[in-house]
DNA sequence: ACTGCTAACGAAAACGTTTACGTTGAGTTT
DNA sequence: AAACTCAACGTAAACGTTTTCGTTAGCAGT
């Protein structure tokens, strides 16, 4: 059996109280009882038991992770930060993979729950009722990571997507483009999805370029659906001469699509993405793109949670800067 | 305050020791006061306390899994696989990023010993003396995934490195080539590195083709290294038509740099990677490659482990199938 | 010599469970 | 009617810590 504190004190001839202040320095022993005591921890290989501290410390040191994939690059670069400066900050964290759906979350939130974590990181996906109260009953901190709280009022942390697509739009514009396609993400998702194709709208009209219905297809941020969404679009719409693609994966979807018909980008396309993971330095050609932070953002978060932890009243919001970062993929035609 | 089964025993006017019989359903009470303790369960809200079971019961229901980078494609599918599996046997994954980083290890496995983690997955990457004895002293089950224990002997589970090898460059033969580099992996890499190139070797000599020296260059797995090496390739053995990458980022980077380079893949240059993470699929063209079953991968090592838990006899080494799919960056020019 | 103070400890409660064991009462057997 | 059995509980110890209160001894101050 692995030694407990009470057979370090009973070698060391001590209390399990003054073992346990040594190992917590607080004061109250003599130098000499702390070598002592040292001493028979280190041969006898003692290492407290976290779980027992935890039952009567109220505090885990873990906190868990909701992800709705974690095995998108997306997922893994923000978990790649959070895992991080939680390290850092003597923390573990407990991944979980919801499918974004409903009844997992509720399983995990309850798992995560009876095993008392600190705190919770909610990353991207709309926040429902059901999981927002028993968030709330859990009674401890939450962020938000890539998404909203909506109706509710919670900390998040995200970039501000609109802006960033207007951004990406303007960017195509000023590079004198004006037929301009979008090949955008879930129809319905008010966090990831209307947003972007809003800020993509509002370029085109500061510009004065019209927006045509045919000029915006709907895919689900998969690579597959941007390649779809391409061939679509070149139906609806065969005179764009650039398109912004709301994320990464359907930027290279289309970048397959151009590929495969023999169009060449960007002499003949231009294309944008968003996200910048890793494969839009890996496209070809290198994709240019609007680069989220999500390392930073990922650090953020578990930092922002571990402060709430202390002082509730810390939270806030942080909007993360975007850039777009200029590759290959987008031709200048003024 | 949350409710505890303290709360639940009063309120229903029972005690303790019949609540816990209910939760855990053990025998020992009547229908109707299961019913009453089951709804004042249902009105406080209760949720049991996982710390405190697992105090009494020595298991904590977690697993720790350590990566030497979280957010790589490969590290990241298989996270998915773990975390699968393990969820759906009501375990929870802790994950750490090691960064290969002796210091960073010993710290985690402390950690996890000091967290009372019920198994531990680990990941890709030599497993040195010291982590090995910190793993033997915390005297539970361990499973190696995409490794060796080497000079120990511990359950493992990965693919062979060398006959998958030998069957890439085998493809590249059958499909005339006769002049193959190969851009490999880390040279001292015991693992992923030595096994890979001695693959590819075998098959050349058992097809009586010569193996050269100027053939092969080394790369460490990365995108860069793969373009680089790619380039470092042409200058030493310009006449090659087809390159074995170790990996598929090292494939991409090379793809890269045919591209750059106006070469057209496959026509002028064939290449075949290693891993088949999203990036082959999502390449242009799409990489042909040998796939590692990851995800599945992940499962097996979760169930491993799991039921090693149970039954430590029941540890087996694991060798998986590999498959080389066949997209488009190889041309048969017999 | 007595009080008062402090450093250095020890005893024991507490955290929220599980579980071995004891108790009760009703029903069954002889 | 006494003895026995068994279902349905309750009591209390145990898990490995932290922490609140003591307690003791030594020493300064008067």
């Amino acid at each position: 059996m692995k030694p407990t504190i009470k057979d370090v004190a009973k070698a060391a001839n001590v209390s399990i109280a003054t073992v346990s202040r040594i190992l917590n320095n607080l004061p109250g022993y003599s130098e000499e009882t702390k070598t002592k005591v040292m001493n028979v921890i280190e041969e006898m290989g003692y290492q407290p038991n976290a779980i027992a501290r935890g039952l009567i410390n109220k505090r885990t040191q873990t906190i868990g992770v909701l992800f709705p994939d974690v095995s998108s690059m997306f997922s893994s670069k923000l978990l790649n930060g959070i895992e991080y400066t939680a390290n850092r900050l003597n923390h573990s964290v407990i991944v979980c993979n919801t499918d974004s759906n409903g009844k997992r979350i509720m399983k995990y939130l309850q798992v995560l729950r009876e095993k008392q974590v600190d705190g919770i990181i909610f990353v991207s996906g709309a926040l429902q009722e059901e999981p927002y109260r028993a968030l709330m009953a859990m009674q401890i901190p939450v962020v938000l990571v890539a998404t909203l709280p909506h109706p509710y009022d919670l900390p998040y942390i995200k970039v501000d997507d609109s802006k960033a697509a207007y951004s990406a739009t303007t960017f195509l514009i000023e590079k004198g483009h004006r037929h301009i396609g979008m090949i955008a993400g879930t129809k319905d998702d008010m966090i990831a999805g209307r947003p972007r194709v809003e800020g993509y709208m509002q370029a085109l009209t500061d510009y004065d370029i019209p927006v045509r219905e045919p000029y915006i297809v709907y895919g689900d941020f998969g690579y597959r659906s941007g390649l779809s969404g391409m061939e679509q679009l070149w139906e609806q719409a065969p005179n764009i001469t650039a398109v912004f693609a709301a994320s990464d994966e359907m930027a290279v979807g289309a970048l397959l699509a151009a590929h495969k018909h023999g169009v060449h980008v960007p002499d003949e396309l231009s294309v944008i993405g968003y996200d910048n993971t890793q494969i839009a330095e890996m496209a070809i050609p290198p994709l240019t793109t609007v680069s989220q932070p999500l390392h930073e953002m990922g650090k953020e978060a578990a930092q922002m949670l571990l402060t709430m932890m202390e002082d509730p009243s810390r939270a806030k919001n942080l909007i993360m800067p975007y850039t777009v970062v200029e590759r290959e993929t987008v031709k200048d035609i003024t």
